[in-house]
DNA sequence: GCTCTGACTATTC
DNA sequence: CGAATAGCCAGAG
């Protein structure tokens, strides 16, 4: 998938798994980062940031269901709109997403 | 090529 | 459970 633009191979390859992600299904930074090989959840989240508006980026969150930090709110739109299954916790947000049910791993 | 920054994670208080 | 600290990697300046 060269269509996106490439400031390295790492943020081809992230753009590329995140794209996969199915509707109503999540992968946090670590799944995604892992699935490289490197634990870059830092360096995932900063390709959401620059390349956040080519791929679904409330599909992927931080570790133990929560939303990206700053966009819970959009986030959660998108989770209820797609049924992504949600569990409600006392958190900033209020809620989180429920990893147990909506965890994907690339098929 | 070095330094700062960041949509992270795990540990500790 | 929430706030603070340290460690982590890649991109931007």
């Amino acid at each position: 998938m060269a269509v996106f633009d490439r400031p390295g191979d790492y943020t081809e390859q992230v753009l590329a798994l995140v794209a996969r992600i199915p509707p109503g299904r999540v992968m946090t930074y670590g799944d995604v980062a892992w699935a490289f090989g490197r634990p870059g959840a830092r360096a995932v989240g900063m390709v959401m940031r620059y390349h956040g508006d080519a791929v679904p980026w409330w599909r992927v969150i931080r570790a133990g269901g929560h939303p990206p930090t700053c966009h819970e709110e959009a986030a959660r739109l998108r989770y209820e709109e797609e049924g992504t299954p949600l569990v409600p916790a006392s958190t900033p947000a209020g809620y989180r997403v429920d990893l147990k049910a909506a965890g994907w791993d690339p098929d």
